[in-house]
RNA sequence: AGAGAGGUGUCCGAGUGGUUUAAGGAGCACGCUUGGAAAGCGUGUGUGGGGCAACUCACCGAGGGUUCGAAUCCCUUCCUCUCUGCCA
C-alpha cells in the first residue's frame, strides 16, 4: 500500500513514477480526491464527538446532584444524530479509500528501467559460460523418461500436476536439504511455516484482494494454499513492532507452493517448468530502511552463489517497470541456461518491496521513540523444480542420462 | 465435532453502565545513588489518525446494536484454553 500522505502532498511524483508501472491517473486521482474528502469530513466529525464527551461526562454528574437534565438529554439526541451521519460518511469513504489503495502497485526505485514487458528488462551480468555438446542437447522431459511421470500427475489431480520416481524424486529431496543449509551458512535462519493460510496473511503481502483469481482456496473456509513461502514467512511480524537491534532479520524457508497459473494457458504446457504445485527455498529479509540495498544485494548473491556451485550458467536482468510484481520496488531476476531449449529461463527472482508490504501488514521497528515501518524484501534460492530440470539438462550426456553436481553428491 | 471458560497495552493483570482521562505490577529507557554493578529511589513509557504545538479523535479479538454515556449490556463472528470425541 501506498503512503495516503505521499499521495496527498506529492501527487506529481507518484504519477510519475506509477507511469513506470503502467497505472493510469485516474486511479491515483481518484484516491486522492478520497483521502482529501476523507480528511475534511473527519474534521467535521471529530469536534461533534469531543463535545458529545464531555457532555456526556457532564450529564453523569448532573444526575448525581439532582440537575435538571432534560435539556442536555435533547441536545446529546440531536448531536448523536449528526455524529452517527457523519460516521457513515467517514466508514464509507475509508472503505472506498482501502479498496482503491490495495489495488495500487507498489512505486519502482528511481534506478528501474523504463520498459513494456519482459523484451525491455536489463541484462546486468552473465556468470559462467553455458556448456557445449558434441551432439543436440534434449529437453527435460526426453531425459527423464522414467524419472519424471507427467501422465499420472495429470490422472491423480489435473495438467500441470507431476509425480518424480526414483533418481529425480531424490535429487529434488537433495536439493531442499542442500540449499537450506547453503543459505544457513550465509546467516539465513530456517523456518517451517503453514502452507495454508487466511486472508489478511495474503492482503499483508499484496496477493489479496486483486489476485484472488491466482490462488486455490479451500472449499467453505477463508483460507487458501500459498503460493509462495514469501506469504507465511513475511506475515510472521504482521501487527508487530520489532526490536531495532533484532533487525535485519533474515530467513530462509523450504515450502511447497500452489499456482492457478490463471493468466497462463498454453504457455510451457510441456514439462515441468509450470506447475500448479512446486518446490521453492525461499529467501525472506525484515530491514531496516538504510539497510534494505545491502540486503538486497546479499540475497541476489547467495541465489547466484547457489547457482554457481551447482555449475548452472546463469545471468542476472533488472526488471524493467513493466514488468516489475505489483509489490516490488525494484527486481532482479536470475535466469538460469536450458541447453535443451537453447535459452535462459526464470530460476529466482529477487525483490525489495521497501515499506509496501510493511504498511499492509502494519510490521514496525522501535526506532528510539518512533514506530517507523520496516522494509520486506523476498527472493528465491532457488526454484527446486526448475534447477532439477536446469541440472538434467546441463549435466546430459549423449545417452540420455545425466551426471549429478559435486557439491550434491553428499545429499544424494 | 460437542460442553464449559476466556480474549484488556511489549508482557502479567484489575476492571459488570458515568473522574477508566484503562488501576497496579513486570520489562524497557533516562536520571540519582555506587569504585563498578545489583538493589533502592525518581521520571518516562500502548497503537493509529489530525495539528507547528498545546491538544484532540478513534481503538480493550473483529463486526453490528442498545444508551445522553459501553472494556463493561445484547446479537453475530473469529480465535485460545480445559474436558469429551475423532485422528498421524
Amino acid at each position: 500500500m501506498l503512503d495516503t500522505k505521499l499521495i496527498q502532498n506529492d501527487f506529481e511524483i507518484v504519477c510519475e513514477k506509477l507511469r513506470k508501472k503502467k497505472v493510469g491517473e485516474e486511479i491515483i486521482e481518484n484516491l486522492r480526491t478520497i483521502s482529501l474528502e476523507l480528511k475534511s469530513n473527519r474534521a467535521l466529525l471529530e469536534p461533534l464527538q469531543a463535545e458529545q464527551n464531555a457532555s456526556s461526562k457532564l450529564f453523569g454528574a448532573w444526575a448525581k446532584e439532582g440537575k435538571d437534565i432534560n435539556e442536555l438529554k435533547a441536545k446529546l439526541s440531536a448531536n448523536k444524530q449528526k455524529i452517527s451521519e457523519l460516521t457513515k460518511i467517514v466508514k464509507n469513504l475509508e472503505e472506498k479509500l482501502s479498496n482503491i489503495a490495495l489495488g495500487i502497485p507498489n512505486l519502482p526505485d528511481i534506478d528501474v528501467p523504463n520498459g513494456e514487458d519482459e523484451n525491455d528488462n536489463v541484462e546486468i551480468k552473465k556468470v559462467l559460460t553455458p556448456p557445449t555438446f558434441d551432439f543436440t542437447p534434449k529437453e527435460h522431459w526426453e531425459i527423464s523418461d522414467n524419472l519424471i511421470d507427467f501422465e499420472r500427475g495429470v490422472k491423480l489431480s489435473k495438467s500441470r500436476f507431476s509425480v518424480l520416481k526414483n533418481r529425480a524424486a531424490k535429487l529434488e529431496r537433495a536439493l531442499i536439504n542442500y540449499m537450506l543449509d547453503f543459505n544457513t551458512k550465509r546467516g539465513f535462519s530456517e523456518v517451517a511455516v503453514p502452507y495454508i493460510v487466511n486472508r489478511e496473511t495474503l492482503t499483508g503481502t499484496g496477493q489479496l484482494p486483486k489476485f484472488e483469481d491466482d490462488l486455490f482456496k479451500i472449499e467453505g473456509e477463508e483460507l487458501f494454499l500459498i503460493p509462495t513461502a514469501e506469504v507465511p514467512v513475511t506475515n510472521l511480524f504482521r501487527d508487530e513492532i520489532i526490536t531495532e537491534t533484532e533487525l535485519p532479520i533474515k530467513m530462509t524457508s523450504y515450502t511447497a507452493c500452489f499456482r492457478k497459473e490463471a493468466g497462463s494457458a498454453g504457455r510451457d504446457t510441456r514439462g515441468m517448468i509450470r506447475q500448479h504445485q512446486f518446490d521453492k527455498v525461499e529467501l525472506v529479509c525484515i530491514a531496516k530502511p538504510d539497510q534494505s540495498d545491502r540486503v538486497f544485494d546479499e540475497m541476489v548473491e547467495c541465489a547466484s552463489d547457489l547457482l554457481t556451485s551447482l555449475g548452472l550458467a546463469h545471468r542476472h536482468l533488472m526488471l524493467c517497470g513493466g514488468d516489475l510484481g505489483f509489490g516490488a520496488a525494484k527486481t532482479i531476476d536470475l535466469e538460469v541456461w536450458f541447453p535443451g531449449q537453447n535459452r535462459y529461463r526464470e530460476i529466482s527472482s529477487i525483490s525489495n518491496t521497501r515499506d509496501f508490504q510493511a504498511r499492509r501488514a502494519k510490521i514496525r521497528y522501535k526506532d528510539g521513540k518512533k514506530n517507523r515501518l520496516v522494509n520486506t524484501l523476498n527472493g528465491s534460492s532457488l526454484a527446486v523444480g526448475r534447477t532439477m530440470i536446469a541440472i538434467m539438462e546441463n549435466y546430459q550426456r549423449a545417452d540420455g542420462s545425466f551426471n549429478i553436481p559435486e557439491v550434491l553428491k553428499n545429499y544424494m
